[in-house]
DNA sequence: GACAAACTAGACAGACCGGTCTATTCTCAC
DNA sequence: GTGAGAATAGACCGGTCTGTCTAGTTTGTC
C-alpha cells in the first residue's frame, strides 16, 4: 500500500467508526484493527489522533460540500426543488444506515466543540460553506419569485442547516427517520422553504 | 453530609461536569474531586458511572419539565408569547454560560445514544415530554384562533424542539448566540409560530 | 450502650489509553 | 547496486480509566 493508499484508507476507517462511536469512544487500537494498520504506520502520518480526527472532519466536510454543490448546480430543476432534494438524498443515507449514526460534523461537534477549539473551528466553517451553497440557491429562488424578495437568504440557509442537524439528533434518538420527514414536510411543504 | 444530600450533590456536580465535558471526556476522579466525596461513596450510591448519567439525565429532564409547565402555564400571556419567551429564557441561560455548552440532554443524546441504549431512551422520553409540553400551549394557540385549524400541533412542537437542538449545537460551534436568535425570529417573526 | 445498617474512605486491581521508540522493509533516484 | 528517505511493524511506556475490596465511621433503634 503505497503512502498515500494507507492514509486515505485510514481517514475512511476512521469516518466510519468515528461516526459509529465518536470520538472518545474509539480507540487508537480499534482504527488500527478495523483498517489493519501498525501503530507506526498511523503515527507516520499523523502526528496526534486528535490531527487525524481533523483530516477526517475536513474529508467529509468536502465531500458533503463537492455532493451538495453538484446537486444544487442541477438547472433541470427549480431552484427550492433542488435543495428539497439535497435534504431527501441525505435521509435516504441516513435511512440507509439504520437511522444510528447521523452527520459526523453534527456528532463530533457536539462532542468536541468544548475540549478542541481546531476540530469546533473546522466543524462551523464547513457547515458554514454548507449553507453558503444552500443560500445561494435560495438567492435563485428569490430570483425567479419563488420566495419572497425580501428574503434574508443566509440566515434561512443557516436556519435550514441548524434544522437539519436537530432532526438528525432527534433521528438517532428515536432510531426512527420520522424528524427528517417532519423537518421536510414543515420546511418544503408548499414547494416554499420557510 | 446525609444519604440524600450526598446523591444530590453528585448528581448535581456531575451535571455540570458532563455539559462541560461530555460524559466519555469526564472521568469518575475528576467528579469525585469536584463534588468532594470518596469512590466508595459514590459507588455505594450508583452502580455504575452509566446508572449516575441516567440519573443526572432523569434530574436535568425533569427539571426542565417543570419549568416548562410552570412557563406554559401562566395563562396572563397569549399561547405563543409564552411558548416564545421559553425559549428565549432557556437562551439567555445559555447566554450566561458562555455559548458553550448547550443542552445536557442534546449533548449526552449525540454522544451516547447509539452506545447506551437506556440513556438513549431516556433523553428521547424527555424530550418528547417537552414537546408535548409545548404542543398542548400550541393547542391553545389553534383554539384562540392563533394558528390555522388544521395545525398539526404534535409535529410542530417536536420540530421546534429539533431546531432548538440544532440551533443549540451551532452556538457551540460558533461560540455566539445568533443561531439562537436566528431560530426566535424565523418561528416566530409575525407572532407565529411556523 | 449495643447492635445493625447506612455510609464514608481510599488503596488497589486490571484493562486500556494515546503516544514513543527502535528496528526493519520498501521505494526510487542516481 | 547503492544510499537515503519513506513507510511499516509492533513492543513498550507512563498514565488514566472504571470498578472492587476491606476497613472504619456515623446514624438510627431498641
Amino acid at each position: 500500500m503505497s503512502k498515500r493508499d494507507t492514509k486515505q484508507h485510514l481517514i475512511e476507517t476512521g469516518t466510519g467508526l468515528f461516526l459509529a462511536r465518536g470520538y472518545n469512544n474509539t480507540g487508537l487500537h480499534e482504527i488500527l484493527a478495523a483498517a489493519d494498520v501498525p501503530k507506526g504506520s498511523f503515527y507516520h502520518h499523523f502526528p496526534s489522533k486528535e490531527a487525524f480526527a481533523l483530516a477526517v472532519v475536513h474529508r467529509y466536510g468536502d465531500g458533503a460540500q463537492a455532493y451538495l454543490e453538484a446537486l444544487l448546480g442541477d438547472t433541470s430543476q427549480r431552484p427550492l426543488a433542488r435543495v428539497r432534494q439535497f435534504f431527501e438524498e441525505v435521509f435516504s443515507e441516513f435511512e440507509r444506515q439504520g437511522c444510528r449514526h447521523g452527520c459526523l460534523l453534527g456528532n463530533l461537534g457536539q462532542e468536541l466543540a468544548d475540549a478542541h477549539n481546531d476540530i469546533r473551528s473546522a466543524i462551523q466553517d464547513h457547515l458554514k460553506r454548507w449553507s453558503v451553497a444552500i443560500a445561494r440557491c435560495l438567492d435563485e429562488a428569490v430570483a425567479e419569485g419563488a420566495l419572497p424578495a425580501d428574503t434574508d437568504t443566509q440566515a434561512l440557509g443557516q436556519l435550514l442547516i441548524d434544522g437539519f442537524q436537530g432532526a438528525a439528533l432527534s433521528m438517532k434518538l428515536e432510531q426512527n427517520p420520522a424528524p427528517l420527514v417532519r423537518f421536510i414536510n414543515h420546511h418544503f411543504a408548499h414547494r416554499e422553504a420557510a
